[in-house]
DNA sequence: ATGACTCCCAGTGGGAGA
């Protein structure tokens, strides 16, 4: 089974890039984030069309998220229930035998500001719910933008990005409550490529230049971590005409 | 260098993203 997440920095934009990209890589469910769509808006007739069913969250303007699945995803949840928000930040749902998070985690624009406490106040809530989400679905999988790079290895200039936004204390803390629920960062089972990054910014040809964060996550928990066969981060759509900033990143489970 | 690019909603500019 195959799973993968994508912001896609507004799925209006990148419709067609997301049919191809799915055309390409047959995955089994997909989460996808800023879709920056309000629901009635969403193009759920083309992604039924590639073959995939499919739950949308959204709002005007900002974030926005949603599920494809080849088989029905059951028990959706929309947000953090008993977290009241005003943003669509999380879609869930379960699919074959699979608890399937699916988490757009806020930016926090600086660490002095407003957004910064959102951030935090959300990431506490979001590991209350995924803690009883797990004792429910012992085989959960939890990925999306967590907009935190974990390590300084996360990032390809770790002094220029000191305590600075995705790289604060703070962050990296939450990132690792959430792996002492007993969830596993994908990506790090596997030796990867030095300097993988799945974001990178649209300025000052960062992408050319390889200068990028690795935010982009797939955690999963220990019922399923001996079932992970591979975890990768694919570049091929940043150098699309009109990318999104981000990667996809594509998890494999042995059945 | 409080920049750069892209998206959105607006409305001939500005906020947000990361």
């Amino acid at each position: 089974m195959k799973l993968a997440t994508w912001n896609v920095n507004s799925l209006a934009v990148r419709l067609p890039q997301l049919l191809d990209w799915l055309a390409a890589n047959p995955v089994d469910a997909m989460v996808l984030q800023e879709t920056k769509l309000t629901d009635d808006k969403f193009p759920h007739a083309a992604i039924e069309s590639a073959g995939y069913l499919v739950q949308w969250f959204g709002q005007k303007t900002y974030n926005g998220v949603a599920l494809l699945s080849r088989s029905p995803a059951a028990d959706v949840v929309k947000n953090i229930p008993g977290h009241a928000d005003e943003q669509a930040r999380v879609i869930a749902g379960t699919v074959s035998d699979l608890r399937v998070i699916g988490a757009y985690f806020p930016n926090g624009q600086a660490p002095d500001s407003d957004k910064f406490q959102y951030k935090l106040q959300w990431m506490t809530a979001l590991r209350e719910w995924v803690r009883s989400q797990l004792a429910l679905y012992p085989k959960l999988i939890l990925l999306g933008d967590f907009n935190i790079a974990p390590e300084d290895r996360d990032v390809h200039d770790p002094v220029a990005w000191m305590d600075q936004i995705h790289c604060t204390p703070q962050e990296r803390a939450h990132f690792r409550g959430l792996v002492e629920l007993g969830l596993c960062d994908a990506f790090r089972l596997f030796e990867q490529p030095p300097k993988s990054w799945s974001w990178w910014d649209y300025r000052n040809l960062a992408f050319r230049k390889n200068q990028g964060l690795r935010i982009d996550h797939i955690l999963v928990s220990e019922a399923l971590r001996g079932k992970v066969s591979a975890c990768a981060i694919d570049k091929l759509p940043r150098k699309n005409e009109r990318p999104s900033d981000h990667a996809p990143v594509i998890v494999e489970l042995a059945d």
